[in-house]
RNA sequence: GCCCCCAUAGUCUAGCGGCCCAGGACGUCACCCUUUCAAGGUGAAGAUCGCGGGUUCGAAUCCCGCUGGGGGUACCA
């Protein structure tokens, strides 16, 4: 544990006795990104750790951001609110929850929307714009012809009210766009790196509500943080871009902006945003190839954020202790695959109970078989299963790995392996087969289950032989597990037990017998 | 092309003008422990602080330029 630091106010947070308020807002177009994941445990631990360690009332909020009609994925919003769930994660306000300023889905806020449109026109800040997407087409590769910067030619900009009211009139269909000022500059803020300057020339008129009466993300992202009182917006680098637009959205509705905070971006490791192509991106491939969220979460917190350089370890109270959103980074990092799985390795052999750990293994080893799903505490299978988590924690990476390494300590019956892994290099067959029946009958009158009396046993055994203890062990490992790695010898025998042992020996003699038979007549 | 962001070892990072000829972690390598493999322990290699100019008594730290990487450039978010 790691002792709280002396807090003194940042200067982003808001006067004391004023709430703080994020909100994370996916859209609910496919499965939660990594990138997604970690913006939403900083908007977490900066609402009900920073914010509330200050003193300050600090609420997290779930929006659904679903404006895009083409793009919905049945499920989506389900698997969002899983994988923040698993991930450890809880919000105060959202479409589930419900709060006093929802509804929390966009796709119930059209109207809103489209009412702010509407006083953005009244205003002279925006204008209807019937140009057909053949024409914005065309302009466009007009513009790429003649190399000039890509953009709306701002054709409808000035139509009179008359023809619009007039192609209103007709059906024609029309989207709203932001008049953006020709000239001056706009300034924003961005908590992570300071002022960022953009000539407001360089800025097209971007859409705002699309002809299906859909807002843009634009419009809706900047009239609901304003309605839903949103004090801070931590979102990802690739915002940038359109953050001065919003700057101006607020300017234009009269209303103070939320303090913007990019988060930097997560690249793949040969660069490039981080995709399905880089193996898992997806929060819930973490936790189908058997990452603990624990782990995910510490090693996400450190993609961007450091307390001093040295620490490493941070259990999700440590975070809520001591992260702040002033020491986030403004570099993009890139994606660690094999730091992630050290991170996941440490949780499972250091951190995680060994009783928890067996808990966590079920649903893996019920897929393979190996336990029943229904296996908790008090079930009869939980035992071994116990056993074997305590030997096998330290070689877990992903809790994926157990059904591989426990399926010999989980199963009565060996998977066939091949008879010469019985007999060690520079071994000769004859007498390995020679000393695993010496050991068959030294482990008769031996309880397994009594480690040292066995150790003894067979390192005195090894002696008669004239073995060395490694040249004895390594066939009764095999013949045992059926590998030639594995937990220690002695605490493994214990957990396979004296039945099993027996008969897999046996088994093993057995097969050592007819493969030393199939060698001789194959001379 | 245009706009914008970023820049300390392969990777994540500490550093916010002298404590740094640069600290920690992952990865790599070696050794130790040892019944195998892990885990663990110890140690090593690895960074001309992207390059070039300034500012300063003094720069990884401040300023400018360049280069490189990345993002944006949709009636997607």
């Amino acid at each position: 544990m790691i002792a709280p630091a002396a807090e003194t106010a940042a200067s982003y947070l808001p006067p004391a006795g004023a709430p703080v308020r994020v909100r994370f807002a996916p859209s609910p177009t496919g499965s939660l990104h990594v990138g997604g994941g970690r913006t939403a445990l900083f908007d977490w631990l900066f609402a009900h750790g920073e914010a509330r360690r200050s003193g300050r009332d600090g609420a997290f909020l779930l929006r659904i951001e679903d404006t895009d009609q083409n793009r919905l994925v049945e499920g989506a919003t389900q698997g969002i609110y899983d994988a923040l769930s698993w991930f450890g994660l809880t919000w105060d306000e959202g479409p589930d929850k419900g709060g006093p300023l929802g509804p929390y889905t966009q796709s119930e806020r059209t109207a809103l929307y489209q009412e702010h449109a509407e006083t953005l026109i009244s205003r002279g800040h925006a204008y209807r714009c019937f140009c057909t997407p053949e024409r914005l087409e065309r302009v466009r590769q007009e513009q790429q012809a003649r190399k000039e910067p890509p953009g709306y030619d701002r054709h409808c900009r000035d139509l009179d009210p008359a023809t619009v009211a007039a192609n209103r009139e007709s059906g024609l269909p029309s989207v709203v766009r932001f008049a953006m000022p020709r000239d001056g500059e706009t300034r924003v803020h961005d908590l992570i790196r300071g002022e960022i300057v953009y000539r407001n020339a360089t800025i097209d008129d971007r859409v705002l509500l699309k002809s299906d009466g859909f807002p843009t993300y634009h419009l809706a992202n900047v009239v609901d943080d304003h309605l839903m009182a949103i004090t801070h917006i931590l979102r990802g680098d690739e915002w940038i871009p359109t953050a001065p637009l919003h700057i101006r959205l607020y300017a234009a509705f009269g209303w103070e902006p939320p303090i913007l905070a990019h988060m930097p971006l997560i690249l793949a490791p040969g660069g490039g945003k981080l995709s399905k192509r880089h193996g898992a991106s997806a929060m819930e491939e973490f936790r189908a190839n058997g990452f603990i969220p624990e782990a995910l979460m510490n090693y996400l917190a450190l993609l961007g954020w450091s307390l001093d350089g040295e620490t490493e370890i941070f259990s999700k109270d440590d975070l809520l202790e001591r992260f702040t959103l002033g020491r986030v980074s403004p570099s993009p990092a890139t994606f660690d695959h094999a730091k992630l799985r050290w991170f996941n390795q440490h949780y499972i052999n250091h951190v995680l109970s060994v009783g928890d750990l067996a808990l966590r293994l079920v649903p893996f080893l019920a897929d393979a078989g190996l336990v029943p799903s229904e296996t908790g505490p008090n079930h009869p299978a939980f035992p071994l299963l116990r056993d074997a988590s305590a030997l096998l924690k330290d070689r877990l990476e992903t809790l994926a790995d157990a059904p591989d390494l426990m399926g010999f300590l989980l199963r009565d019956e060996l998977d066939p392996y091949d008879a010469a892994l019985l007999v060690p290099k520079k071994a000769d067959p004859l007498a390995t087969l020679e000393a695993l029946v010496a050991v068959q009958e030294a482990l008769a009158d031996v309880d397994v289950t009594d480690e040292a009396a066995t150790e003894a046993r067979l390192r005195a055994l090894a002696e008669t032989l004239g073995m060395k203890a490694g040249q004895l062990f390594m066939p009764i490992r095999v013949a045992i597990t059926g590998r030639t790695q594995s937990p220690g010898l002695f605490e493994t025998l214990r957990v396979v037990g004296p039945d099993r042992v027996r008969a897999r020996l046996a088994a093993a003699i057995a097969l050592l017998r007819r493969h030393g038979d199939e060698s001789l007549s194959a001379d």
